[in-house]
DNA sequence: TTAAATTCCTGTAAGC
DNA sequence: TGCTTACAGGAATTTA
């Protein structure tokens, strides 16, 4: 599923297609999908403005418009986006279609329905708690290890319930939290106040590499993620843990075991991590 | 404020 | 083969 890496990836693959072109006309929408503001005006926000800039913050996709509003799309589970040509056959599960003004198509797909687009000015969206207030960026070079031990200081959630909180820190999901705590060698289910000062800044540096390893991979399509040219990812051939509980631990050969934490299915070395 | 449970949604796979 | 059921999970929402 899109985190944080596959975002990254899905961006940097559509600014070169999309950037400088107009969406022409907003061709069909399924309307639940946009959750900001109702279908009518986010459709008449869309129209014959023009894509200058796309950004990733956290999971989100953002799309800045000429009007210098947002197009925001987050891709859930099973959210992808294609740039195709006109006569392209629609897939099943097309949510959106955006006409370009050199006759391409910019379409959203989502099997599941988990993901959700916005439009509008972004401080409006933050205000209007439309979108919600994300913590910081775990792969930018200011977050330290000792700012993640304040983020967690007092907590006594499971530190894995901690990295999939988006206020905590923005952009990590089930895959990178599991593959950060192996790398760091914490346990999952370890109260996240209770973690030291020197495993704080081991656990920035894992989240910072396995975040950066999945980013030159091109992201993880353990299930149907595909980047922004409908290609796969490798990143899932590079997986540590996540996807592999039962089979032996890269690193010491016992089982890895598999619990489920904060409603997660969650997959570690019970003598690795600890 | 925090933490845990519930909800949304459909394809896939397991079990009978 | 064909049916039912469990499971996958991001995050908003609800409950405690």
């Amino acid at each position: 599923m899109p985190e944080l890496p596959e975002v990254e990836t899905i961006a940097a693959d559509l600014r070169p297609q999309l950037s400088g072109h107009r969406i022409e006309r907003v061709e069909s929408l399924f309307p639940r999908m946009v959750r900001h503001p109702d279908a009518e005006l986010f459709k008449a926000g869309l129209r014959e403005r023009r894509i200058e800039a796309i950004s990733r913050r956290g999971k989100y996709l953002l799309f800045h418009l000429d009007s210098q509003e947002l197009f925001v799309v987050h891709l859930g589970m099973t959210g992808q986006l294609r740039v195709t040509a006109p006569d392209a056959p629609l897939e099943t599960h097309t949510h959106l279609v955006l006409r370009l003004d050199d006759g391409r198509q910019l379409r959203y797909r989502d099997v599941r329905r988990f993901g959700r687009l916005l439009f509008g000015v972004e401080e409006e969206l933050l205000r209007e708690r439309r979108l919600p207030r994300l913590g910081p960026e775990p792969i930018d070079p200011n977050f330290t290890g000792d700012d993640l031990y304040r983020k967690l200081r007092g907590r006594r959630a499971p530190l894995k319930a901690l990295l999939l909180d988006q206020a905590v820190v923005a952009g990590v999901g089930n895959i990178y939290a599991d593959e950060s705590l192996y790398r760091a060698r914490i346990r999952p289910d370890r109260p996240a106040g209770r973690l030291s000062r020197k495993s704080a800044r081991r656990l920035r540096e894992a989240l910072h590499d396995s975040l950066q390893l999945g980013i030159a991979n091109r992201g993880s399509s353990v299930d149907d993620y595909r980047d922004g040219f409908g290609e796969r990812g490798r990143q899932q051939e590079e997986l540590l843990v996540y996807g592999r509980g039962g089979q032996p631990c890269p690193s010491c050969g016992r089982p890895l075991a598999v619990v489920r934490l904060a409603g997660r299915t969650t997959v570690f070395c019970r003598h690795c991590q600890r």
